[in-house]
DNA sequence: CCGCGGAGACGTCAATCAGC
DNA sequence: GCTGATTGACGTCTCCGCGG
């Protein structure tokens, strides 16, 4: 875990064990030039592919590399020596760990306050439009407006915008999560919309039928459950059970049910939080190891200048 | 083929931050 | 102060490469 044993510092480049072949850099300069008078462009290609224009360092007044403007040095404590502390004051839980490890500050942060001062790196968009392949109805499906259990205890929570949650609270988080989107394509039966089914693992499709008022039917068995939602006006199939509204609970069976069901939106909604907070810091990485190549490539050519200069300076005297 | 270890992804808990 | 968002820590699972 590189991650907790340094001190990440933006003034220099990180001399950290890219162990993993995933993070191996791969830098390449095309046209470096020092010519004087026009302003020196280096292209510098960056491990993820993009090419970032590194200025000559002379002609421009860009602060030097060694001195560095940015000297955000995040806060992570240096806890390296914790195995031999741990052997010699006995085992450090969590909590002191926790105390010793004072929070960062999140990587859109830091990473915008970063690419404000060095245009080669990108920006951590506020809200990002999906620009990863994820979906874009995948989304939209973080505030659920009505959550359903059934008899085997699956959830399934409804989106405003028409998306569908089924989780599965004890599956142990095996694509415990499923999505689902509404088409609105085609011809419906009489009341009904069929909605796609966009398992995360299953190929297939599978329709979902939800007139306006929402009633959730396990409709059918078989190697993937499907679910009906229909109007209340007739009675409810077996295996289903109606959520109560927050403001009619009154048994404690039913305040059971509500702190499950709260329960089961918080864990929902943490889950997704989960995954995107590793994706910008996947992201926030990725713009660290740019800089790095970025610093590398102009620490370069600092070095060439001043024997360029050394050599203008001090002629042989032969 | 099988076991093992590393890497990566994921879910969950808990602490902290930030906005109201 | 409350609440939602963020993220480190930890455990688990899956995949893949490697050696026996």
């Amino acid at each position: 875990m590189w991650w907790h044993q340094h001190n990440l510092c933006f003034s220099h480049p990180i001399e950290e064990d890219y162990s993993s072949g995933d993070l191996e850099k791969k830098v390449s300069v095309a046209g470096s030039s020092t010519g004087r008078g026009s302003p020196a462009v280096t292209l510098v290609q960056l491990p993820s592919g993009q090419t970032v224009h590194v200025q000559g360092v002379i002609q421009t007044p860009q602060p030097s590399v060694i001195q560095s403007p940015q000297i955000q040095t995040v806060q992570v404590a240096t806890i390296a020596e914790t195995d031999e502390s741990a052997d010699s004051e006995g085992v450090i839980d969590s909590h002191k760990r926790r105390e010793i490890l004072s929070r960062r500050p999140s990587y859109r942060k830091i990473l915008n306050e970063l690419s404000s001062d060095v245009p080669g790196v990108p920006k951590i968009e506020e809200e990002k439009s999906e620009e990863e392949g994820s979906p874009p109805n995948i989304a939209a499906m973080a505030v659920p407006t009505g959550i359903y259990q059934t008899s085997t205890g699956q959830y399934i929570a409804i989106a405003q915008g028409g998306t569908i949650q089924i989780s599965n609270p004890g599956s142990d988080g095996v694509q415990g999560l499923q999505a689902l989107t509404m088409t609105n394509s085609g011809a419906p039966p009489p009341g009904a919309t069929i909605v796609q089914y966009a398992a995360q693992s299953a190929d297939g499709t599978q329709q979902f039928f939800v007139p306006g008022s929402q009633v959730v039917v396990q409709a059918a068995t078989g190697d993937m459950p499907t679910y009906q939602i229909r109007a209340p006006t007739t009675a409810l199939p077996q295996g289903v059970v109606m959520a109560a509204s927050p403001g009619s609970l009154h048994s404690p069976q039913q305040l059971a049910e509500e702190a499950t069901r709260k329960r089961e939106l918080r864990l929902m909604k943490n889950r997704e939080a989960a995954k995107e907070c590793r994706r910008r810091k996947k992201e926030y990485v990725k713009c660290l190891e740019s800089r790095v190549a970025v610093l590398e490539v102009q620490n370069k050519k600092l070095i060439e200048e001043l024997e360029t200069l050394k050599d203008i300076c001090s002629p042989k005297t032969d």
